[in-house]
DNA sequence: TCCATATTTCCATTATTTTGGAAATATAGT
DNA sequence: ACTATATTTCCAAAATAATGGAAATATGGA
């Protein structure tokens, strides 16, 4: 990943509202939320919604489905992932038995959601 | 780390010029750089510089230390450290065998430099 | 076709961030 | 004390981002 790409992924992600909503659909996994139910969860009028989920979307940290006259979201890990890597990359430590030992996250693994998913609060 | 203080660090780093300080600032080390050396580096006015470099040392991204006339300013690691594992928790994805199979970075660790001995995380 | 629902786009207003010159501060040397 | 260097703070202008009401678009159903 070239920097303006992880520029462009941060500035995104930079924004309480827009990582709330990134956060909302990363449980939500590849179904992801429609926007209504976002706009919903998180209280916010339909024209905000939808401008940060536009600069989400641009940013290339969301997928857009359409299904009927609902559109839903999705995070899109592939984009989280190649940002994860750029900064591991770049802004960790280059010494002490390389960047994997000393930016391994420290906590273990997110639990796996059962059929239904259980949201946690912001 | 909370979603506040993640927040406030990718906001730190959500900027052009604030991330080239930063990854300027990665392979120095402890020591770091001088704010002239950044300002000459980056070809920034001041001002300008001294702006950035508050708010990434607000935003627990740097640490800075005095010699005499020049001020030194370094990467912590610890809150970038801090950030990647947030983001790992909180924004990756939750199935398929866990988050470090899907999260792991792509790439191999940045080769360490040869010159200076083994150094310590912050 | 007409109506309801879901969501976006338009756009003006407001809020926040960024910029950089000039003045101020801190330290060192003479 | 004076001068030079390194850097910050002050501040006002400029640039950019965010907000949300209202109008527009898209789809589905009767």
């Amino acid at each position: 990943m070239e920097t303006k790409t992880a520029l462009t992924a941060l500035t995104g992600l930079a924004h309480a509202t827009r990582l709330a909503i990134f956060r909302l659909l990363v449980p939500a996994g590849a179904p992801g939320l429609a926007a209504g139910q976002l706009g919903e969860a998180l209280r916010l009028p339909p024209a905000t919604l939808s401008f940060h989920l536009k600069e989400l979307r641009h940013a290339g940290l969301l997928t857009q489905r359409r299904a009927g006259r609902t559109l839903y979201y999705a995070a899109d890990y592939t984009a989280m992932n190649a940002l994860l890597a750029y900064l591991t990359e770049n802004c960790c430590q280059a010494d002490a038995g390389g960047c994997e030992a000393v930016c391994a996250p420290p906590v273990p693994a997110r639990k796996r959601r059962s059929s239904s998913a259980t949201r946690r609060p912001l």
